[in-house]
This record gives structure tokens, C-alpha cells and sequence, in this order.
DNA sequence: CGTGTTTGACCAGCGC
DNA sequence: GCGCTGGTCAAACACG
């Protein structure tokens, strides 16, 4: 990050007088105008780069609580043998945590080492394919009751002894996310740009939301903020309009 | 021909 | 015991 801060300024094109009729045209006006501006990139840099300071803060503390919280739950999961037989909620047509909103609830068996995903996809498209790094296997699919869409059943087939198995089925209430279940813990290297989730490192609560970095490797999480802050950058009129590349 | 997908059959668990 | 449901198996098939 600290690289690409000093190229901001060299790298930016050359104001084009011509297609900012609202410049300054006199030599002195514009140049007390490069000043202003300069010192205004200036003032956006350090803004931005505090931000992603405060970003970075924010996600490290975020991962580590993360951290700490799985290990806790798989303490508690060995030393009391009988928390695995434990009933929890789950949410059955309602997606939401809240459980006494939901629609339908059953009770299920506690796992230790299921992650639930919900992955973003567009609705046209119909395969039930998840890119999160792993190689998996199709053995199975089907129509559940509580769901129109079929459920693809995958197993892990990155390592032949792997007991690692993932449903993939599409929301009852929103077709274009599609709700990834991991089951298991790997028992082999994780390949280059698995995801956190699916090499199951967050547990089943953290992981529920749609878009959420912990979705996501490290490397497209910082690719995801950049995008995200361009984007907020680039729809701020006063931003574009400082940089005159508004409307 | 090897590998992965599809799909009907089969099995186990659960509620009645 | 019976029916329903979710999960798995395995033969057939498709594809490179």
C-alpha cells in the first residue's frame, strides 16, 4: 500500500485545459490553482490512507476475535464431548438469526466444524458451482422439500482421504445467493486461494452473511476494500468534482 | 480412456 | 410398520 501512495500523484494524467473549460486560463491563476489542487490530493491522501489505516485496525482486530472465538468453541467442543449432542437453532425458510422471527425452526445436532456461506451469484445462471479454491467432486443431487431448487452434494476431492463434503443449494428467498454448507475439517494443505471459510477456520455463525470478507482470501478482501473505496470515491461529487473528472 | 457429472435407486432416521 | 425426507451410491453418460 505504502508504494502506491507515492505514485498517485506522479501517475496522474495531466489536466487537459480543454476539457475543463472552467480552469483558470491565466498562467498565475493556474498556478496558485495546481497548488490548491495539489494541496488538496495532499489532504484526500492522508484522508484515504488514515482510513485504510483504520481499515487495516479494524480487520486485523475482526480476524483475530475470529481467531480466538473458534479456538474457544473447539475447546469447549473437546473438553465437553456432550455439547456435540447438543440441540441448536437453525433457521429453516427464514434466513435470518433472530429465532423467534423465523418462519419455520427444527432443531439440529451442534457440529463443531460446519460453515455455512452465502455466496452472491447472478440469478441467470444455474449451476451450483462455488469457486473457493478447493477441488470438489459432484456425487449427488437433490429437490428438499422446504426448497424448489435442487441441493448439489460435493465431496473434497483435493486429496483422495479428505472427508471434507459441501452442499450448495440456492435460497428459498433470494435465487441469486446461493447457500454453501461445509461439512468437516481438511485434512491436506489448503490450495493456493482457498477461501477462510471453506478450509473451515470460521466457524458457522460468522459466515452467514452474503459478501462478507470472511468469504473471501486475504488477497481479494483488500482487492473487495479498493474496489468498494473507489467506488465511494467516484460517486462523492465533491471528490470528483475536486478532481474535475465529475459531471 | 480417464475424469467428472447426472440421475434413479437405495438406505437410514424420524414422526405418526 | 409405513411413509416421508435427506443423504449417499453407482451405473450410465458426456466430454476433452
Amino acid at each position: 500500500m505504502a508504494g502506491s501512495d507515492s505514485n498517485f500523484e506522479e501517475n496522474s494524467s495531466p489536466l487537459d485545459l480543454n476539457a475543463h473549460p472552467h480552469l483558470p486560463s491565466n498562467e498565475s491563476d493556474l498556478a496558485a490553482e495546481l497548488i490548491r489542487v495539489k494541496m488538496e490530493n495532499k489532504k484526500l491522501k492522508g484522508m484515504l490512507s488514515m482510513t485504510l489505516d483504520r481499515c487495516s485496525n479494524l480487520k486485523n482486530n475482526v480476524f483475530e476475535e475470529l481467531r480466538k472465538n473458534n479456538l474457544r468453541r473447539e475447546r469447549e467442543a473437546e473438553s465437553n464431548p456432550l455439547r456435540n449432542s447438543s440441540p441448536v437453532w437453525e433457521e429453516g425458510e427464514c434466513s435470518c438469526t433472530v429465532h423467534h422471527c423465523c418462519k419455520k425452526l427444527r432443531q439440529i445436532t451442534y457440529k463443531p466444524h460446519v460453515t455455512r456461506v452465502h455466496v452472491k451469484t447472478k440469478d441467470s445462471d444455474p449451476n451450483l458451482m462455488v469457486k473457493d479454491g478447493f477441488q470438489w467432486r459432484k456425487y449427488g443431487q437433490k429437490v428438499t422439500r422446504d426448497n424448489p431448487s435442487p441441493r448439489a452434494y460435493f465431496k473434497c476431492s483435493f486429496a483422495p482421504t479428505c472427508p471434507v463434503k459441501k452442499k450448495v443449494q440456492r435460497s428459498a428467498e433470494d435465487e441469486s445467493i446461493l447457500v454453501v454448507i461445509y461439512d468437516g475439517k481438511h485434512n491436506h494443505p489448503p490450495p493456493f486461494g482457498a477461501s477462510n471459510v471453506a478450509l473451515g477456520s470460521i466457524p458457522d455463525s460468522e459466515a452467514s452473511s452474503p459478501s462478507q470478507p470472511t468469504t473471501q482470501s486475504l488477497g481479494s478482501f483488500q482487492q473487495l476494500l479498493v474496489e468498494q473505496l473507489a467506488s465511494l470515491l467516484a460517486k462523492d461529487p465533491s471528490f470528483t468534482s475536486q478532481l474535475g473528472t465529475g459531471p
